[in-house]
DNA sequence: GTCTATAGAGTGATAGAC
DNA sequence: GTCTATCACTCTATAGAC
């Protein structure tokens, strides 16, 4: 019954939400054979490293989503001002309105932050860097743009805190509210 | 060799320090004795719940400490500009700049949620509230206030998260600077 | 004797590695 | 599936205070 069902890449959105789920530390073997339908033998001839090999993909695997739907499109815009409306959609849909955790965030929080430091560092600083540059572009100065959008990136990933400590994505869109209106109509 | 060292109270901030670094599911009963330097034995005794037990007392002495420190002296405030201007001080020293995770917001992501839910939402409930209360009182027109103080809590819980990221408090004084001035200098 | 506090051996279950 | 290590937790034994 060799390479019928999986590969590789197919696991990797599997554990993502099982890890997004359960945490680093609370994500066991057993769940994750559960979750993907694979057995011992196969996770650990997809990834040799095993659970740490794991998470290093997922990571790597939301790096390079965003960076293609998100970060890429920003750092392109012909209309700056759009694609920060544009940003804001993206990232609410991607995180289903607050009711799905950021993984980056998550792991910056625990003790596993130093394994993954440099995927989790890399993701925060291209988004916070991507999203200042487009700041510029729509007027602003480069001090106050880069300022704006750290506290961007950190409403964003505490309207998650938030939405998931009520139970309620309601709040996490009232943040983004805020968050985008004071960015795109304060422009100069 | 009975009562002659510890009593319950005095074990809480040790346990809150272990479950800040390691989190809950990576907290294990043999850290917390090398934390404590108690045997299983007593900490069963003080806490008979176990691991949840500990976590909640951990939780209640948070909330306990914010109300006193933080909550109260807001809601009393004589000069509530002043008082904004503490709060941030006073968060700021708490989580060390940015350095000392915040053990509600952590468990908030895991899936832990659901066993501390009440005390998750009570602890970030009362200090949107509280602070938007604040924010009346320095004349904001509630509706303002209340998405404020929503996006203020956010934004403190986000700093943390980028701070740590980044290994760097300054990101996280950069963002409180931020919050801070957008709301004690705005006002009417 | 009773009560509280303590230490730690021992329980079955489950962990991740292979 | 097999391995060993570790998990949360139980239980027995024992300390001293009353």
């Amino acid at each position: 019954m060799a390479r019928l069902i999986a590969e590789r890449a197919d696991v990797i959105p599997v554990l993502a939400e099982t890890f997004r789920a359960h945490g680093f530390e609370g994500t066991s073997l057993a769940l994750i054979t559960k979750a993907t339908g694979l057995g011992k033998g196969s996770l650990y001839h997809f990834f040799p490293g095993g659970k740490e090999e794991m998470a290093q993909a997922v990571l790597a695997h939301i790096e390079a989503w965003f960076r293609e739907q998100i970060f890429d499109p920003m750092r392109h815009a012909d209309n700056p001002q759009a694609e920060l409306a544009a940003m804001f959609a993206r990232t609410a849909a991607y995180f289903e309105g607050g009711g799905r955790v950021c993984l980056v965030g998550l792991f910056a929080l625990g003790d596993e932050r130093d394994r993954f430091a440099s995927a989790i560092s890399g993701y925060f600083s291209e988004w916070i860097e991507v999203l200042a540059t487009c700041l510029v572009r729509t007027g602003h100065e480069p001090a106050l743009a880069r300022a704006w959008a750290e506290e961007t990136v950190a409403g964003l990933q505490g309207a998650i805190i938030l939405s998931r400590s009520f139970q309620d994505r309601a709040v996490f869109a009232r943040v983004l509210e805020c968050l985008q209106r004071r960015i795109t109509a304060d422009a100069p």
